[in-house]
DNA sequence: GTCTATAGTTTGATAGAC
DNA sequence: GTCTATCAAACTATAGAC
């Protein structure tokens, strides 16, 4: 990790975050940090006062950068798709798809997402409200949408059903390092996640009772 | 928590693991857990000569309480159920139930649980092994009564299978107070968990073309 | 087996020269 | 702004009397 003049700062704030991500905010310290990102220690507390204004930092940048994909933006995108049954499916596996995408990307630091669904299940001291904001944000809109679409489902089966695609996500992502260590390195592919965003978008469909998109028909038999 | 001359050793066990379920073992002192079990520090390293060691301990008394439930138990138990398609789905359904009451049945200690799973999500230094065989477990037997019934799927497919079931668990386990914060002290109820494990089963049952059991029918409409 | 007292580390944070 | 040197606190672990 270089660090040249001007962004010791910025140096700083993605060590925090790729270490925090990984190992959690009390079995990282100050030190590390620093040694990683090439920084002497002192610059942490020039920069941020201390080691919790430093993972708020961290969170921040990683919430910032976070792609914002959900339901209700992608009917806003394509608002005619709301109004028939199979355009409301069609809505559900593109948003799936995107989430699994947009997340789980290999080819965009991992981090970042990391980060913000580990404070999710562990939160570190500080910033619940944070945290509540950005998966808050989420679900909610899954919620809404659901509701939409089926209103007489109450409220305990809505939560559950964005939470098919919620938990999914948390395993896949907190979870990676232990799965791929299970299962063999490779495990957790494109094309994995291309099958379980697939599935999950399938569950999701047939609960609302909505006509299986032609990409999601099953082939077991 | 009383601590008789023979129970000092016991008594830490169960303290030490309801302190590191709640709060992770980076958060748990030495002296949290020798106050809350009623003896001296000194006692801890006596019985357990250090603090992994009582962790350690503390994890193979949640994983032999552990209450064993999956699929393939189940399908022993009743084994004419599993020659026909309806028996198969009544399998599903009992198996995906009994995982809910008995993993979060509030009547009986969550820590257990809590402290097993929480290992997944972030392992603490040693017993990657321990935690490889609570989880590859559970795991693997689902994925080989998946097999059983539908021998087609290919390996990812019945790993997301299996995850539709433990993600949820972990998620509702491991986020719990989070939720609660969220949504209300009362929303993770015994009804809660009752309509997850309905909806949880219906997807696994559906996904495998088997026919829904009675008690598994919407009525959204 | 159990206690008190303390050793030995680690860690977050600061003081002060440059 | 950046560095070196160091402090103060918290923690795990041990020594040694009883």
């Amino acid at each position: 990790m270089a660090a040249d003049s001007l962004g010791k700062k910025k140096a700083l704030t993605i060590s925090a975050g790729t270490l925090f991500a990984e190992h959690g905010y009390d079995k990282v310290t100050t030190r590390m940090i620093a040694d990683k990102a090439g920084v002497r220690l002192s610059a942490i507390h020039y920069h941020f006062t201390n080691k919790e204004e430093l993972y708020i930092e961290a969170f921040r940048y990683a919430h910032d950068k976070d792609n914002k994909v959900d339901f209700l933006e992608v009917l806003a995108e394509q608002p005619d798709r709301g109004n028939t049954e199979a355009g409301q499916a069609e809505i559900i596996r593109i948003t799936v798809k995107r989430y699994f995408d947009n997340i789980i990307n290999p080819s965009r630091p991992t981090w970042e997402t990391q980060l913000l669904v580990r404070e999710i299940v562990s939160p570190s001291s500080a910033l619940p409200a944070l945290a509540e904001k950005f998966i808050g944000f989420n679900v909610k809109n899954s919620e809404k949408f659901c509701q939409r679409i089926r209103p007489t489902m109450n409220s305990a089966e809505r939560a559950i059903w964005a939470d098919t695609l919620f938990s999914h996500l948390f395993l896949y992502i907190l979870a990676r390092r232990q799965i791929e260590a299970a299962r063999g390195k490779e495990w957790l592919s494109e094309e994995f996640f291309a099958t379980a965003a697939k599935m999950i978008a399938r569950y999701m469909i047939l609960e609302l009772e909505l006509p299986l998109p032609e990409e999601l028909q099953k082939n077991y038999n």
